[in-house]
DNA sequence: TGCGGAAGTGAATCCGATG
DNA sequence: GCATCGGATTCACTTCCGC
């Protein structure tokens, strides 16, 4: 820690947010400054019209001036130029995370390798209350990726190991996160009670994302801060911050919301823990792992009926299909049925419950 | 389905091997025969070491950032290569799958937009027992990415909507899929009993896949063959598949292990359907069969609303005349209603939904 | 104050057959 | 190709209101 590092140190609008466009505001802050860089661009989405929920409510869309580019090189030159302005920033050390969607994010992690940074992981942030496909027509978007790199493959980057394995409940974390989406009173309104930003992140992702690859006096860069979720955890880690948002808007909000945050508050840490309820495991599973097979029948308990299982997981009796639980039910002329308990499985001509297979996954799980 | 059709399938080396260069091969099939390809593509193609420049002159060390963009450069063409083959297979209705790793799912992933895929979803298969990370210098990498697309913007491609939610226990199913690896019997091994195949993936991913995305008598192509689980799965889920691996000893491995892959039965191979897929009845048919009689009124489920039928199968209720759809919409002042849902006849004094009078008929039908 | 039910909502590339 | 229109489609929360 040399006088020089301490002078620049000194120069930089630390725990600040800049007001203007990001490269710009990136290339007037001096070189090799930053340790860590948390990006969440626009993610280029491309909505075509409406959409409704089933309930016939309109979903609030997306559909901000700032997330619309003319087309995928436009969007490249941009994310091109904003790459290389924060790659001057970072120290030789530093590191960089990116969050983005389907939309956006291949382009961003092609241009992050295309210029040298080095990636160490991919993260998927899993949404534990997604919105779901109201349409039926694809596979609920219940996840969200972020990519985190060192500014060059020998870099040595910050990664607190111990700290993200106690965060775990004492076993290694994994590339999978699961957390909730910023709902209820995290989530900032503004004047006319409106949600002050479409995409506000939840601070216990952020509160990871610091934990893991941050120390006490660390600078944090976040060049699209909007309403500052970057900014407000770490202040509360002890961390530095410098904040990069064009909108006014936001920067009202955002400056707001950060004074009114103190160091250390614990309450970001009490993420939602892992209910320690049973993981609920679909019996299709157990078809897709070949634990059953498609065509293979199953008894009943007392032996008075039989089912055919498909290969969605569903069951097909005597004119009646549907889960194992809807089918157990009917053939019992029964209102309810619990089909992991009804329903046995032939081997060496015993009689086996299909809870068995059940149990056999979850003790896998733990 | 005219005779063209007939005699390009007939063509088709279907259930088969072929042996070769991937692109080689694909280019020698006939074009927009495919229904889906499903590519497990190599990504440590001169990905890492081996840099070379085009002129095969050493690279400098100080150099890295253009050894990695010449590393890059050549993976991405050999990925617009195949991809290219791969487009131009496809039936116009047709779509990819596509799994990899953060080392190159990025490159793969932008590459499809370039080429004008419509990305559908990615979706995060969560490894329920990964390798754990034994430095403990990054996250456990604990999942891969697949990327589903359709051919074009406008491609019908196929999903299996209501088949998945059955497999999922009734809700509807998610982006990131928990599923094991391959491992066990399932984990094929060579004579020296060790594994036949680096990078084997489990057939229960392939099963969701192509249960969802494919229907029976589907053509499924896997450029990257390898020990052939696509193929695999394909035949027990009466799929047809087109195999291509340029690897001899990968080719007899999976030769082997495909004779031996029977097909589930046919009615265990039917999936759940939508109701999309029900036969249409006009609202009409009910006033001309009598069921519902010109005059009489009908209420809406919330008791709200009312309208009177005439005795063309219209709807007549406060200014507003038209289909049991247009006028429950404009009733509730919504963009659109399901009519048959929200509109009830009354008998004996109770509430009876006219969807059960639809549901007769359809009855009838069968 | 507590409880039960209704209402609201979230980065979404979300229809398809018929004329 | 484009306009029209039938009709299918949701999960896990949260807050708020009424009793």
């Amino acid at each position: 820690m040399g006088k020089m590092t301490k002078v620049m140190h000194e120069a930089l609008p630390l725990n600040s947010i800049l007001d203007g466009d990001c490269i710009e505001a990136m290339n007037s802050l001096p070189e090799g400054s930053i340790d860590l860089i948390f990006a969440d661009p626009p993610y280029n989405l491309q909505l075509r019209g409406d959409l409704h929920r089933p309930d016939n409510s309109k979903v609030d869309a997306v559909d901000d001036a700032w997330d619309q580019f003319a087309s995928f090189r436009k969007y490249d030159e941009f994310t091109q130029a904003w790459l290389k302005a924060a790659k001057r920033l970072l120290k030789p050390n530093g590191a960089i995370w990116v969050i983005g969607s389907y939309h956006n994010i291949f382009r961003v992690g092609a241009e992050l390798q295309n210029q040298g940074f080095w990636m160490l992981n991919d993260v998927v942030w899993r949404k534990s209350n997604p919105m779901p496909n109201f349409r039926g027509k694809r596979l609920t978007n219940a996840h969200e990726t972020l990519i985190w790199a060192s500014k060059t493959e020998s870099s040595k980057y910050t990664f607190n190991y111990e700290a993200l394995k106690a965060l775990n409940e004492g076993t290694q974390m994994r590339s999978d996160w699961v957390l909730p989406i910023c709902t209820g009173h995290e989530r900032l309104k503004n004047d006319a009670g409106d949600k002050a930003h479409p995409t506000q992140k939840p601070e216990s992702l952020l509160h990871r994302v610091l934990v893991a690859t941050t120390n006490p006096g660390d600078v944090v860069l976040d060049p699209f801060f909007g309403t500052g979720t970057t900014g407000a955890v770490a202040k509360k880690l002890g961390r530095d911050f410098i904040g990069i948002e064009r909108e006014a808007a936001y920067r009202e909000v955002a400056e707001k919301r950060l004074k009114n945050v103190r160091k250390f508050d614990r309450s970001s840490l009490e993420v939602t823990q892992s209910k320690r309820a049973e993981p609920r495991v679909p019996f299709g599973q157990l078809v897709e792992r070949g634990m059953l097979t498609p065509g293979e029948e199953l008894w009943s308990l007392n032996g008075r009926h039989k089912a055919k299982i498909r290969a969605d997981g569903t069951l097909i009796g005597d004119d009646v299909k549907g889960s194992i639980h809807q089918v157990g039910a009917a053939l019992e002329g029964a209102p309810s049925c619990n089909g992991w308990t009804y329903w046995t499985f032939k081997r060496d001509g015993k009689k086996v419950p299909i809870d068995l297979l059940r149990q056999q996954i979850r003790a896998e799980m733990n």
